[in-house]
DNA sequence: AATGAATGAGTGTTCATTCAT
DNA sequence: GATGAATGAACACTCATTCAT
């Protein structure tokens, strides 16, 4: 906590930022340690001060994205109490990370993902599973809590938890390709209202989702 | 069609097949030359009298990929003209082919998003905003039909459309992360429930997708 | 002497032919072995049958072209007796052996004299110090002929040589780079007059050309 | 100017001479970027801190060598007016020039000129064709300027510059070739003697050397 | 702490040569 | 004899990492 020290993790963040930038543009396989450098208006040899590797520069950059995204979603969903409710300001909050990321960064999701699915089992770095367990978690307790309150009709809630997740990471990937084929606001609000209107308890006798 | 050229384009398809498992393996970054030559039994010289360069092999495995997808969909779509059943259908085939494509394969699809979304706008072979494009329009006839036919409520086809795409994308990404979280099949059915039943023209008031 | 053996020097000799075309065109270094037996018409395998190596193929166009030069100028010298009109022939000889090879075929010599200059002492084959060291000699003779007979004023014979070789090397080189430049021919009788006037027994007092 | 620069200009010029030397010993085409890094006494990578490619330290060694010849020889023939003087004076340092050129580096004139004829009117690097001009057009201006003067007879001066490089290029080959044939001073008199007295002005009727 | 010159293991690619047909 | 598919040694070049200053 010496202001040394505080330094020292400022720098280390400004190069995390300047890494990211350089690994949206050029993807992590084409960007060059002196790119980082750089980027971050350092000498190459200082990057080692602050990482291991290059693989670290990743892993760090991976874990900043995803502390990101539970800071903000956990915030949001904590008051919340009804399930219809916190579907809702979930799908929001998610939109609203991927705004706060600045656009140029929501190109490195695609490394993310390819590093993530690559390295399955082998690093506790890049656990890409295990954070789609605990999104899938939060979600599939929603939904549970929704059907006990008789909001939602009886599901495979994971199975309904991955559709959702699901489609939303498909949204992204289909904006970072064509960010003028949608606002996505408006693709967020659709979402909400196909899956609040599929999923919820009908009136009289209507298709049971667990088949 | 003499028997030189038969045999050159099976040897072709064999190497293909071998360097396709090994990208799947490793990724196509960390796959060597020399892996695919040993994968398919042969010397590393002998790729180059098949493919001019590792990026034509991952360009040939991306088209591969993409024609058996089209071939198997654009199929069992032809002759269905229910837009229910049509949405049905598509999102049946589209499974199929997940599980036709041998298990190992379908994990490259990440390298194929990753480098499709990298080379945005670059090549003409890793045109996979092209081909999201393709089955963006399909979709969106389908559900415009419907809502003609008054069997959907009005909606912006667009949105519906990348959201039903994404949802797809999205649940085979959690799939092959850990492929025992549910069964392919059973997903696709709770999707299209959800879908059709999200997206159906209500007897009475009812939200309309068209925010 | 069979028919056989005839067809196969007569083949050896079009891939030779053929092979030179290329070596001329590409220069040897960037001449394949696939280049040659596409010239030659044939399947690259073939040419093994007739040559050991692609050395081989250079250091047999090289025996060939040194074998027509000494074939043609040594006919020529052949019956003439008197020194100067000697030298005046053997340079015209000269002159027509680089004529009669095909322009195309002049450029490989700059690969001859690289190849020559690189293996001096190496092989026999290559032996341009050799083919050098023989024209230096007749021209010797030719050259201590005239003095003994009182044409030519006395001097390094050797070095007289060097020149006139060098003299007549160094225009085809620069005629190889710009044919507009001047005649060949021309240039030729130029050269002959400014040796023979240089080397002339001069009536009076004049310098002595060894130093 | 900072002593950086001066450094790495120093280092870039050692590594220059290194791979001259290794050029000239094997070839360029048969040297290998491991002997230039070994020759120079550094790693193989270094190499490129300093120059792109193999392609460019033989171009720079091109370059090097062209401007040495040229900044000698221009030196030498400023201050001098008379035609037959300066003509002599030209080739005297010429002389020089080649001697000056570590007896080791001579050799890789061959790849000089092998490059220099091959990529004829390709780049502007290895423009052989132009630095035969210059000399040319230098040579032309001493002679014409000697016949207007009245000091040599009537020629076409283009030809005769041609003879005159070429006899020198021509002496150099085979001294290239054989060291111990001449002294190479030697040869540049007997040169010199020869064509000042093949070309000067004869007091009564003699050979015009324009045919 | 900060640097960037130096490094060399690692890689895609070429091509002369072989050999089964 | 003729072929061309197969081969693997060889090589230019890259770039993450180190370390002397």
């Amino acid at each position: 906590m010496s202001p040394k020290l505080i330094d020292k993790e400022v720098k280390k963040q400004e190069i995390l930022i300047a890494a990211m930038k350089v690994f949206a543009r050029k993807g992590v396989a084409n960007t060059k340690m002196a790119d980082v450098a750089e980027s971050a208006g350092i000498g190459k040899g200082t990057i080692y001060e602050y990482f291991k590797s290059k693989d670290d520069i990743f892993a760090e950059a991976f874990s900043h994205f995803m502390e990101q995204m539970d800071a903000v979603i956990a915030k949001r969903l904590f008051k919340i109490h009804d399930p219809i409710e916190k579907l809702d300001a979930g799908i929001t909050a998610w939109v609203e990370v991927i705004k706060n990321c600045s656009i140029d960064f929501m190109e490195i999701i695609m490394d993310f993902w390819a590093e993530g699915v690559r390295h399955k089992h082998k690093t506790t770095v890049f656990d890409l599973d295990k954070m789609y367990d605990e999104y899938r978690r939060m979600l599939v307790e929603i939904l549970e809590d929704g059907i006990s309150k008789d909001k939602f009709r009886p599901m495979n809630t994971t199975i309904v938890a991955s559709i959702l997740i699901g489609a939303i990471d498909g949204l992204v990937l289909q904006w970072i390709m064509d960010r003028n084929l949608f606002q996505f606001e408006e693709a967020a609000n659709v979402l909400k209202k196909i899956f609040i209107e599929g999923l919820n308890r009908p009136n009289r006798r209507s298709t049971n989702l667990n088949p």
